[in-house]
DNA sequence: ACACTGTATTAATACTCTTAATACAGTTAT
DNA sequence: ATAACTGTATTAAGAGTATTAATACAGTGT
């Protein structure tokens, strides 16, 4: 269900938090459905309790799951995640736009390479298929 | 000239090769400008040359400056670095139209973004006159 | 000779990440 | 009640990296 990549330059908690949150997006994770326990998280993916722990922390911590103590974590009911994501996005773009005028593209270009890169990413990925 | 920020989670080394390449890209260190010596630049930022050490070899791993011994570090003629830097924005960007997708945000969207942040950063910022 | 350059080395310190080994409290089923 | 689960907390140890500090050496220019 989730792969770390110890190439990567961030912490494990990180990633572990990455990969939770985007099966939550996914709808992989359901609200209420209930997390893997602390220890047989790591237990999958070989690691120790304390950084699946730290990671769960987290996820609290930013309300993207609840704990019922002696029964377990569970997914919040996430509509905020989905609105945070968005909100994230429309600031990095608007910040690669930035970019685009310091590197000097055009925003001819700029069109252009939504309209390819829409059209390329639609056909492998299926798209925005709620 | 740079400005350290402290809360910043990356190594300060990097942060040093970060400015130094936008110093470059801007114009305000030129090709075959000399770059502030190891020691001096470690004085105005209040940090050790070492430190200071390891970003400027870092930056001549990357070609960007070149070095003369006795001498001191000078810019190198940086034509791959624009064009590095271009060829990183275009994977950021079809990184980010993967992420639209994912998020639902039509290519009609994408592109009114486009157009009205283009316009709107382009009055700010003066954009790429070259 | 002196004052600069870059470079290299070694040591010490600090911080973060991760693991390990426990312990404790709450829940659930038997 | 006991066993087997849950989450949580603590303490210690190890590894890795970032940073500082103190030197030393070689090349350049005046």
């Amino acid at each position: 269900m989730i792969i770390l990549d110890y190439k990567d330059r961030r912490p494990i908690y990180e990633q572990v938090i990455e990969k939770l949150e985007e099966l939550m997006f996914l709808g992989v994770l359901k609200e209420h459905d209930p997390m893997p326990s602390v220890r047989s998280l790591a237990m999958d993916l070989s690691i120790n309790p304390n950084t699946i722990q730290r990671a769960y922390a987290e996820l609290e911590r930013r309300g993207y799951i609840y704990v019922v103590k002696g029964k377990g974590s569970f997914v919040s009911e996430n509509r905020t995640m989905k609105e945070n994501r968005k909100r994230e996005f429309l600031v990095q773009f608007s910040d690669m736009i930035d970019e685009a005028i310091r590197l000097g593209i055009s925003d001819q270009e700029l069109h252009q390479m939504v309209e390819v890169q829409y059209k390329a990413a639609v056909k492998i990925t299926g798209g925005g298929e709620t």
